[in-house]
DNA sequence: TGACAACAGTCGTTATAACAACTAAAATTC
DNA sequence: GAATTTTAGTTGTTATAACGACTGTTGTCA
């Protein structure tokens, strides 16, 4: 049976149109892969999302990031910063300093024993990547990762 | 500039790995295409999880199904199908009732209020998927869809 | 048949997401 | 240069997700 055919009724109806069929794929897929990450997460007590902030700030480096920034290049997006941010401070993993210059912003970084959190996690995650995707050759994976991309394109 | 390289930049260091990138891109284009149609849901209130539990119904029919099946059909995991289904109940959009023969069972049947919240939407969701994915070509999205399915296989 | 395992669903609790209103600071505009 | 708009971030509230323990029912098997 084609792999179409078998979400077809999974679904219990066909598909609208193509597109759909892309809407939904991506959106079980992402969900699988996820799982197993966010298990590892677990593991140590951190969301995706926080996850998600350490690792912006680990790129930021020591200059930081301001709140804002760390919400536009957040993979998922979060509409509360603020609070994410909070959880993150009070466990010591990043800081918080008010801006001298212009007294709204708020320079977030992250600090040794988030760096360190990190580290430790850098390993498993990235063995459970190379092990969730192994069964599809380079060629298929670069394919893939491209047509995504220009899928969110517009 | 590649599109691989202005991710790096963004997310502010270098892949680890091409499955690293999947699984980022993945994550990303999921949400990018998954905010119209919430703001489409959002105009009925209802949220990606509720819709897709009326969409399972539909597609089940008169005969319904029991919350396990419901809760094995969904795109994405929901550990709390319960409450789930009761905000839905509650709106009247479908009803349980307890299985005559095995007593443990409870089967959730669509209303036709259920009926009528789907169909208001089908319009507007399917002229957004095809709006959202207009700028790519049919083969496209036929890969992409496949490549997809393969992704989350094992 | 009586103990035990497996199953279906519920419920209590905590944490997080979503929405909207709000404060404070800086930039604009007239 | 006072009034307004924009920007950055916070906070209050509600709803939902996540986790685990729990109840009632059925199936299994000694």
């Amino acid at each position: 049976m084609s792999p179409k055919l078998k979400d077809e009724i999974k679904q219990g109806k066909p598909f609208e149109s193509l597109e759909a069929e892309v809407m939904l794929n991506v959106a079980r897929t992402a969900d699988a892969l996820s799982r197993g990450g966010e298990d590892i997460l677990k593991l140590v007590g951190l969301s995706p999302n926080q996850y998600n902030v350490l690792r912006i700030l680990r790129g930021a480096g020591e200059q930081g990031l301001c709140c804002r920034e760390v919400a536009e290049r957040m993979v998922t997006r979060d509409p509360d910063i603020t609070r994410l941010v909070d959880r993150l401070e009070r466990r010591s993993l990043l800081t918080r300093s008010r801006d001298s210059k212009d007294r709204r912003i708020i320079t977030v970084r992250i600090t040794p024993d988030g760096l360190k959190t990190l580290k430790d996690l850098d390993g498993p995650m990235e063995e459970y990547n190379r092990n969730r995707l192994s069964h599809m050759d380079k060629a298929d994976l670069r394919k893939l990762s491209d047509l995504l991309e220009a899928a969110r394109e517009p």
